[in-house]
DNA sequence: GCTATAATCGAATCTCTGTTAGATTCTTCT
DNA sequence: AGAAGAATCTAACAGAGATTCGATTATAGC
């Protein structure tokens, strides 16, 4: 048996998600080839013809998952509503995605650490430029925060916080949820980005 | 040449540390035995002197790391200030301790998935044991932050806010800060938890 | 229908890492 | 000084996991 009937075919997109679900629960070193491969009824060796190897694939999944929620937080952020209303929005954003699947690349930021390490040897050229690319949008991301934020300072709305610290602040404390999140416990993932908004919309305007 | 003259022979604790520093920067998996080796100018086989196996020295150093905080916050807790200024200490420790070194235990709760995984096959009964006591601890750590906002809004001192989830966010921003703090970085730790502290006093207390 | 290409697989390879075993050299205590 | 124990080392092993290779079967375009 080589090739499988079209009906069984994966695309690369399914592999990815399979990834992104395998990454979530075992993280970067933990999740084997094998695994991946398993979710996706293949083998190892048939990813590769998918992927050139391992850290492009994961790399993959850390892109598609910070590109998704880059994607609905770039609207808001372009959006007329008051830096209060964008915040909060992007914050609901965040942790929805956290608590759903595909935003793995989000919450693994986590596994930032392979990326930076993947320097030395190891790493073909495209691959580190690719990191590199990551790197910026990571950035960009983080940036999306500050500026609402600035924003809100600027006319006057939010207090006068240190941006910098409080928007790293509000971000690991969305990341955070990825870890403690149970699909079925006592909140959704709604009802926690909502209490995390009014704590942090509290932090700003207080008074 | 087998054992070192005194000058140069490393204590449990020694391994310990250099353990929390390797561990810190590469995480569980990524972190290698000849990797802890090396930082204490020993070979990995040497480590098996000290300690049973490697789950047993990096379990070690996550209790290591998680006492030292909880044994910080205990005096704070039990003490007769009011749950604000309570709260604000513990907020200091927690910080400070995770810009400092030692305390990665604290911040490795990012590696509990192994410590979770380490149930199949692998694992002797008493690591097991340990494991599930490590876990025992971190509730209590947590739990002494609960404690001291339930009391805070018991006292009418702070707004009736989801304790679990407001403990959890703040649990969140602190932890993360290890990920993206720089020694030498525009703000010491204090500083930092200075700022988180005002920002959710803030949120706690609005209006 | 044929042919080039895509998608898979099984087996083999290679390297890395945890761990064990046995030997060797300090230290300390009597 | 001698014995017992502590701390290390070197060498060797076993297992795991990434990656490669060649073979094999579906599909799609001509």
């Amino acid at each position: 048996m080589a090739r499988k009937p079209a009906s069984q075919t994966v695309s690369r997109d399914d592999i990815l998600y399979a990834a992104a679900s395998v990454l979530r629960q075992n993280g970067y070193d933990a999740t084997t080839m094998k695994d991946i491969a398993a979710e996706v009824n293949l083998t190892a060796a048939s990813l590769y013809h998918h992927f050139r190897n391992k850290d492009a694939l994961l790399l993959a999944v850390l892109e598609a998952g910070l590109n998704h929620v880059i994607d609905q937080l770039e609207p808001i952020v372009a959006s007329d509503q008051a830096p209060a209303d964008k915040l909060r929005a992007m914050i609901q954003v965040h942790v929805i995605s956290l608590t759903s699947n595909m935003a793995v690349g989000a919450a693994m930021v986590f596994e930032m650490r392979w990326l930076l390490t993947l320097d030395a040897e190891n790493g073909t050229a495209s691959l580190k430029a690719r990191r590199d690319a990551f790197f910026d949008q990571r950035d960009y991301f983080e940036r999306l925060y500050r500026q609402v934020i600035q924003a809100g300072i600027d006319q006057g709305d939010f207090l006068a916080v240190d941006v910098p610290v409080f928007t790293r602040t509000m971000l690991g404390a969305h990341n955070w949820v990825a870890v403690w999140f149970r699909e079925n416990g006592r909140l959704t993932g709604a009802q926690i980005a909502d209490q995390m908004a009014d704590t942090f919309l509290r932090a700003l305007v207080s008074e």
